[in-house]
DNA sequence: AATGATACTCGGC
DNA sequence: TTACGGCCGAGTATCATT
């Protein structure tokens, strides 16, 4: 008879590179560093127009965050404050030597965004996981010149929240007996995917903390936010998280584009969609991916963003198709929707690998 | 009632 | 002095199919 066997405990670490995008700048450019630095997204339309997409901690010292207006963030700024235009290309390609390196701790991973992935452990204890975790800060800092910060716990949302504990370059661990007291004290909305929505619907139910949530009955939670989202409210609150730590596939290919004025000219529309199609084609044929999905999203002036969508009969990977539904996806967000129009997007979804393609040879 | 597909919004980074 | 990106995946509502 087989013996029962103990399921090893898994242990979940997650790696943040710190203020990722400014940091590869810091790098290739030490002139930098002790700077305030904001990398950014300029969308053409004037000198200033974009947004903040990542800037360091001097910089966030100012107030420059995340998502804030650059127009706004240059108010802010000090005389040494460094505005540069965001490198993807360079910021992707760092990321995928690190993810690459950080694959050789653990072969179970999953990469959660472009600087942040998640490694599960078993049959070691937490001390070990911790020793794992200083050797892979070490490795990065070493072969990339780059800090990171790093989360460990008993499943994905704990290892994350930890990790948020001690930014920058830190290393936090949170012990399975310790995720009740770690969770307790902070505000719901603290909890990672509880949103400004989700918050202030709590508040009005006189829930602020992790702790009071964790005293609501599921079937409260269920009734006020849907039987899904109640039931992860119930469980985050708990420390509760069984997701697995497994590669996904992706899902979806899309570009947007920030309009140079503000329209609801159909000919534009169109024209402008239909540059979007062949950037979008040649990343999913090159990726060997059919798609059934076309999707036109409109962002209108006050920034609100709607969506239509078409599905096809067949999975394709044809631009041709793309820019013959274009037209009728325009028409019907403009019949749907009033007011001009500032930034557009295409993108594809309801993805399938496309079948390897039979040669001549094989036959015979 | 359960399942799956579709259309659309929300929110993190 | 409220100015404003470009992505991505998760989630919900709704409808068709069985």
């Amino acid at each position: 008879m087989e013996a029962w066997r103990e399921p090893q405990e898994r242990i979940v670490l997650l790696v943040d590179l710190d203020y990722f995008y400014a940091q590869c700048e810091e790098i290739r450019h030490p002139e930098l560093k002790g700077k305030p630095v904001a990398v950014c997204i300029f969308s053409g339309r004037t000198e200033n127009s974009g947004a903040v997409s990542t800037s360091n901690y001097q910089a966030r010292k100012l107030g420059i965050r995340s998502g804030l207006p650059i127009i706004a963030a240059k108010r802010m700024a000090s005389q040494d404050t460094v505005f540069l235009r965001a490198d993807m290309d360079y910021y992707e390609a760092v990321s995928t030597r690190i993810m690459s390196l950080l694959r050789t701790f653990s072969p179970v991973m999953e990469q959660a965004s472009v600087d942040e992935a998640y490694l599960e452990f078993r049959g070691i204890s937490y001390g070990e996981a911790a020793e794992r975790g200083r050797e892979l800060k070490e490795a990065v800092l070493r072969t990339e010149g780059l800090t990171c910060s790093i989360g460990i716990g008993p499943n994905k949302l704990i290892a994350k929240m930890a990790a948020g504990r001690s930014k920058p370059d830190g290393l936090t661990v949170v012990r399975p007996e310790e995720t009740d007291a770690f969770l307790s004290a902070l505000p719901a909305g603290d909890l990672f995917g509880v949103g400004k929505v989700t918050e202030t619907r709590l508040k009005e139910m006189g829930i602020e903390t992790v702790a009071q949530l964790r005293s609501a009955p599921l079937s409260k939670l269920q009734q006020t936010f849907g039987t899904g989202m109640g039931l992860w409210l119930y469980n985050a609150s708990r420390g509760v998280d069984d997701s697995p730590v497994a590669e996904k596939r992706r899902e979806q290919y899309g570009r947007i584009v920030t309009l140079k004025e503000d329209t609801r000219d159909r000919d534009i529309l169109i024209a402008e969609a239909s540059r979007l199609v062949p950037e979008i084609t040649s990343m999913v044929e090159g990726d060997r991916q059919l798609f059934k999905t076309v999707s036109f999203i409109g962002i209108l002036e006050d920034l609100s963003i709607r969506t239509k969508n078409r599905t096809l009969q067949d999975y394709t990977s044809s631009a041709e198709v793309i820019i013959q539904i274009i037209p009728s996806l325009v028409d019907s967000f403009l019949s749907e929707h009033g007011g001009k129009i500032r930034r557009l997007g295409i993108k594809v979804s309801n993805l399938t690998e496309m079948k390897q393609q039979k040669s001549l040879m094989d036959f015979g």
